[in-house]
DNA sequence: CGGCAATTTGACTATCCTCAACAGGGGTGG
DNA sequence: CCACCCCTGTTGAGGATAGTCAAATTGCCG
């Protein structure tokens, strides 16, 4: 049996629209590999190898100055698409944030495959747009947001990502939302450009102002959604 | 006579790679557009309406907040591509820096073109996740660089841009390169998230150091093309 | 319970921003 | 042709935000 059967983002993922036969010769040439928090699917400036879809679990693109600086470039979800087709190496290295299982294809493998699959390149590209707008609206946080306006908007972003709907699920919109972090404190200071102790700093001014409330370290959980919103720029 | 006959990116653009047949095709559905400095193709949060390569000039994508500051999140150049294909709204604005000559589709029309022609759009998607690429590793610049090298990462970055070969020239590589920038003091800033003053105290500390010099505003000449590198982190 | 790592808090500092004044230079009109 | 003006850019002084360094605290795991 094609392990695509069971797969869980086989409706989301660029695989969505392949029929059965397209599939399993998709399946052919990749193999599902498990992550566990920590570990790096490849490293930055590597050539690129290998390309993947992300399966279960979330993962940090990141991108190091010389003297050890490191910027999160983007952070994928299941059903995501990582790595970097047809040449080049890659910008970015790629690291499991928590446990992850990903489906993974050599590059020329999956260029080849690609060549002779327009419905599959149509999704690649159509992911990889919507992947450069959401890339571009960060670039306003990044550039132009202070401490405090980059921490409420972070909030925001990450509410709606988590609790995306996958599919099937009902959404109530019944009292304050609470999320669990898939990233450190270190790990957000790296997605907003900041030092750990600036977003420390302003986690505890939004515990204070009512806004959010922080059960433990890697939840938060949203009191005042517009207040959020007003202090997001 | 068909317009891409003469087009000058006509190789570079995501066209090439079209017959002859095609091109009339593509060139049916799209007309050329002169934009003036300052003029604008598209604003933030229109619905995408128009798609369009840019032939020549120079154009920026711009993000705004609500209370006005400004955040250039690309740049574009002769052959690449504007737009967002395939619904949504466009995240940015885009308008011109010089005097530009676009080649504009209609968006429906460009989608249902590209949906016929694959490799339109495997050209589209190379270019688009080039674009993501280096979209990216400006964010590291955003996110974690100093203003000194934010500057000289800008500096190289453009030089290396402006210069690049369009095809059949030769590059002599002898002596000093001078750049005529495409950006008032004021897009500097916005492209590197800093301020007008900031960037002026930038240029004149680099031409104090021997590194750069100004023969006028709009130009620069780098004296020093390793003491950038330096300065870039 | 102890040890360790992550986080929080505090004090101080540096970088960059803000506000303000000044300079230069390109274009226009006398 | 030259003087003037306006816009862009430069320079300066002072201040705020976020960074740095250091210490205290939390909570997790054996």
């Amino acid at each position: 049996m094609s392990n695509c059967d069971v797969c869980v983002v086989r409706n989301r993922a660029i695989c969505a629209g392949l029929d059965g036969k397209e599939l399993e010769a998709l399946n052919a040439i990749g193999r599902t590999r498990h992550l566990t928090p920590g570990e790096s699917l490849f490293w930055e400036g590597e050539d690129s190898i290998l390309v993947a879809n992300v399966i279960d679990g979330v993962l940090k693109l990141s991108s190091n100055t010389e003297d050890g600086r490191e910027q999160i470039v983007g952070v994928v979800y299941p059903s995501d698409f990582i790595g970097r087709p047809f040449g080049g190496t890659s910008s970015h290295g790629v690291t499991a944030l928590t446990d992850a299982q990903v489906c993974v294809f050599g590059r020329r493998d999956f260029d080849a495959f690609a060549a002779e699959h327009p419905k599959l390149e149509h999704k690649l590209l159509e992911r990889t747009l919507g992947e450069l707008d959401r890339t571009r609206r960060w670039m306003l946080l990044l550039g132009r947001k202070s401490a405090s306006e980059k921490i409420a908007s972070f909030l925001l972003e990450i509410i709606d990502r988590l609790n995306e709907p996958k599919g099937c699920e009902f959404r109530f919109d019944d009292g304050p939302e609470t999320v669990e972090l898939p990233f450190s404190r270190q790990q957000i200071a790296d997605i907003l450009g900041l030092t750990i102790e600036t977003v420390s700093r302003q986690f505890t001014r939004l515990k204070s102002a009512g806004i959010i409330d922080l059960p433990s370290r890697r939840e938060v959980r949203v009191l005042d959604r517009a207040g959020l919103e007003a202090e997001a720029g």
